[in-house]
This record gives structure tokens, sequence and C-alpha cells, in this order.
DNA sequence: TCGAAATTTCTGTCTTTACAGAAATCTATA
DNA sequence: TATAGATTTCTGTAAAGACAGAAATTTCGA
């Protein structure tokens, strides 16, 4: 990491100590990083180098990337070697996150949730009555993000985050009409 | 787990796997499911028996669950022994979850980028100034989301939910004024 | 304050994950 | 189509995490 500037070494390394905490690979963290703030695509070697790991890791780090959707490849005139890109609008970049981690953690759950309260909805013991009425407002709960996030995922990002930006004085007058 | 209801046992196993993805350890995830459909309180000797893991196990793992939170110690008259209850109220319980991984990820994640563009700031190479750029912009995305995190937080439950049901007509009415 | 019950902490093992280096495969051009 | 370059897959090792069982500590009633 000679090479790179002292802020950008600071970023990628709590980069990749904040992918751990989110199930993601260190070494997959800190290419996504050291991608994001990168202005000319690199090549499988020029990452080695820049942090260090072996070619092999490197080589199955940017699979895992390509996975997400948030790093593509890129072919350069003149060069045989597969070069990479992150994406580097962030929004767009959260998005395609958003959607993947959607799709990894919320449905599955979503998915469990509704079987279960079928299966408990089967049963007729007395002593059931709880736990099933917990699970179906847990499902309650999942299907009320899972609508929210479709919505969102509609809105063009300018809308959204003027939404968002918004959002207190919004629920201040909605406050108003609830109850 | 042979004296809980199938449709029980599918969302504990569930919840287990979730967990891992989540970067949350199997058996805290399982405990937590667990004491989340229980109506009483459980102590640990009963969620050793229920889920078929050791006792120094459970009682590590339900320190965990009491420094995120979501599980209490409970003293039933007569009994010596500690019981233990999740919070019941599911939006309540993501609340919670909301602020423990909002201090334990975005936090951190805010400081560091800020960090990071002051000693951005700092050097004046013209080859930094891509790498400076995208920092801001990642910066500014995480301003945002932790404003909107302390906004939505501020509000009561109900209203909470009234404004994200309510989000897409918001958001198409303020799409009419963007730009 | 003694002792049984309850709980936590410690220790070692097992499993999983991360990763380097080597081998194998693929790719493009000469 | 031969071969040098590029990439992926394979294999073994190292590190981290999960967890059981034992030991130590704490707690509370007698």
């Amino acid at each position: 990491m000679k090479d790179l500037p002292p802020f950008a070494q600071h970023f990628i390394l709590h980069w990749g100590e904040m992918g751990t905490k989110w199930g993601i690979n260190r070494t997959v963290a800190q290419i996504h990083a050291l991608l994001f703030i990168s202005e000319e695509p690199l090549n499988a070697e020029q990452i080695c180098e820049q942090l260090g790991v072996a070619r092999s890791n490197v080589s199955n780090s940017l699979k895992e990337l390509q996975n997400w959707g948030i790093v593509r490849v890129v072919h350069l005139a003149g060069d045989r070697r597969d070069h990479f890109a992150s994406i580097q609008d962030v929004y767009e970049m959260f998005r395609i996150i958003a959607a993947e981690r959607k799709r990894r953690e919320i449905d599955p759950t979503l998915r469990n949730l509704r079987d279960c309260a079928v299966e408990a909805g089967e049963s007729h013991e007395a002593g059931d009555a709880y736990a099933k009425d917990q699970l179906e407002q847990l499902l309650g709960f999942f299907e009320l993000v899972s609508d929210f996030y479709d919505k969102m995922d509609r809105l063009p990002t300018k809308h959204a985050i003027k939404a968002i930006r918004m959002s207190d004085k919004i629920a201040k007058s909605i406050g108003t009409f609830v109850k």
C-alpha cells in the first residue's frame, strides 16, 4: 500500500474492518474500497501489489464483488489483461447492495415466516397461540420492510434523497392526523 | 427441541441461519428466537434442553443478547434462578437493533470518513483529487443515512409506520416539485 | 457462615473461513 | 496452432470462531 496517500490507506483499512462486521470478507471489502476511490480501472496484479495479498485471493474476491454486482470487468485497448472498476456513483452502489441484501436476507426470511405461519395455522394447540401471534407480528414487520424497499427502489435517486431529507417534516404533518 | 411445535422449530432454525449472515452467532440468534416466541421467561437450563447446546454456550450467548439490549433478566418469585425474556414488541425490538447497528457500524464509519476527508484536504497532490471526491461523496451518503436514522428514531412507532406505509404517495407528490 | 445451587470463566477441541502458493486451464496473438 | 501471458482452480496451512466440559466463582438460603 506504499504508493497510496495516507487517507486512502486509512479508508481502505477501515472499509475492510467494516466488511467483517457485515459478514463480508476483509480482502473483498478492501478491494472494493480500492477500486471505489480509483479513477482508472486496475488489473489483478496492481490490486495484489497495492494490498499485499495473493493473486488467487484477488481473483476469488473479484469474482465475489462481481456476484454482488458492484464491480465489473473493463477491457483497455492494447492490453490483454482484465481490468476492474467499481460502480462509482454512491447511490447507485448502495441501491445494488440494498437489493442484494434484501434478496439474500429479507426474502428468505419472508418465505420462512409465511411457511411457519401456515404451519402454525394448522395446529390448534392452545399453548401455541402466543408463539403463533409473535410470528405473525414478525411477519407483518418483514412485509412492511419489504414493501417499503420496493417503493423506494422504484423512486429515482433524486426523489428518494429529497424524500429522505424531508422525512421529518412529512412525519410531523402525518402525526397530526394519526389516531 | 422435541417439545416445541414444528413451526417453532423451523422458525428457530431459520433465525439461527439468518443470524450467521448478519454476523450474529448461530446459538445467539437461536436463543433470541426461542425467547421471542416464548410467553414465559425461560431459565438457562430450559434453554439448554430446548436447543441442545452446552450450558456455557447459553451463558455467553445470553450475555451477548443482553449487550444488544434485546433480552433482559427476569426474577420469578420463589425461584433463585435467573430467567430470561426477549423484548416482545417487534417494533421496539427492531428500534433497538437498529440503534445498536448504527452505533457499531455507521458511527465508526462516519468518524473514519470525516478523518480521511480532513487528511485528504491537507494533501494537495493533483492525483489525489478523484479519490478525495469519492470519499466526500461517500461521507455525504453516510451523513444522509445517519440523519435519516435520527429523524426516524424520534418518531413514535405509530407515526413511523404510517409514514412508511404512505412513503410512495408522499414521494410521488414530492416528485412533482423536484427539479 | 456453611453448603448447595446457579452462574461464569477457563481450557482444549473441532469446525469453519481465509489465504498463499502451485498447478491447471484458458486466451489471444504471432 | 504453439506458446507466453493471464486467470482460475486446487491443495495445504494458518487463523478465527464456535462450542462442550471442567473448574472456579458467586449467590442465597438454612
